[in-house]
DNA sequence: TTTAAATAGGACAATTTAGTCTTTTATATA
DNA sequence: TATATAAAAGACTAAATTGTCCTATTTAAA
């Protein structure tokens, strides 16, 4: 459903959102290292979100990535449309381009279902609802083991 | 949700049920050709499906991929298991591997209601269910275009 | 029995996704 | 102002997925 990136992304921005109370920075290396996620990686998608507006970034000493208010506003659904497009959640269970509501493929009615719900959860969930504790919540961010 | 691979690999064998009444055999560059997938890719997957015991081979002149009444009892998930492996529908949906009913993402919910679903469906439907003509059905199987 | 048609098997190539590294630019602070 | 720290940018590398190609084996039928 969602590439590792834009998983990577969202609990990029979770972590941020629960730091957000403090309007405290945050640097890529340590957001990477405290949420187990491959640095480099993390650092570059941090640099796209924030090129795209859904984070916010400051250089230098002190410097770091963070959000504010208004970014607390926007749905989680903003992430996956920066990171994987806006098509991720309208492709047909079995890979059939033709698969519609008209011409239902065998399986569309429950898959869509299913993308559906998913997409709207995502869509009506705010970055601002993750504003809590990220100690509290460690378990919400952190990978503790690689599979 | 599920690879490419798996995708082509279920319609591959829909289309072996739409066949299915008059016992008749397609050879894989035939299956490839009507239901425009890769060739070879196509082939290869078929073949691991026959290893498999998911569909029927016979070699030589006339022969090809074909499926019997047992077979027909078989449930489609048979061949996201075979593909895509046991776990494709186990993973959670922003890439937490310790995320559990005992310790919950904040999607966890909705996105495992709506998977759990989805796999129902394709534990409940058998390939028997699409012994169907392919040329009544044909929108079912084919891709019309390459997006 | 020969031939041609098909699967079986495995090496190989291309593409996409995932991830690193190096250099440049901006900025806080000593 | 000098220095160190951090993001920005982009080239590069690695791994996984998606495919192709070639050879061997089996088998139906002329």
């Amino acid at each position: 459903m969602l590439s590792n990136k834009c998983k990577y992304a969202i609990r990029a921005v979770l972590y941020l959102a629960s730091q957000a109370s403090a309007t405290k920075m945050t640097h890529g290396t340590e957001i990477a290292r405290l949420l187990k996620m491959p640095v480099a990686f993390t650092v570059k998608i941090l640099q796209e979100l924030a090129k795209k507006d859904l984070i916010l970034s400051s250089k230098g000493p002190k410097g770091g990535f963070y959000i504010n208010e208004q970014i607390k506003k926007l749905p989680i659904i903003n992430i996956v449309n920066a990171i994987d497009g806006a098509d991720a959640f309208h492709r047909c269970g079995i890979g059939l381009h033709k698969c519609s509501d008209d011409n239902p493929c065998p399986f569309h009615e429950t898959f869509k279902a299913h993308r559906e719900k998913f997409l709207s959860t995502l869509s009506s969930t705010t970055i601002g609802t993750f504003c809590i504790d990220f100690n509290e919540n460690h378990f919400l961010y952190v990978q503790k083991e690689v599979v």
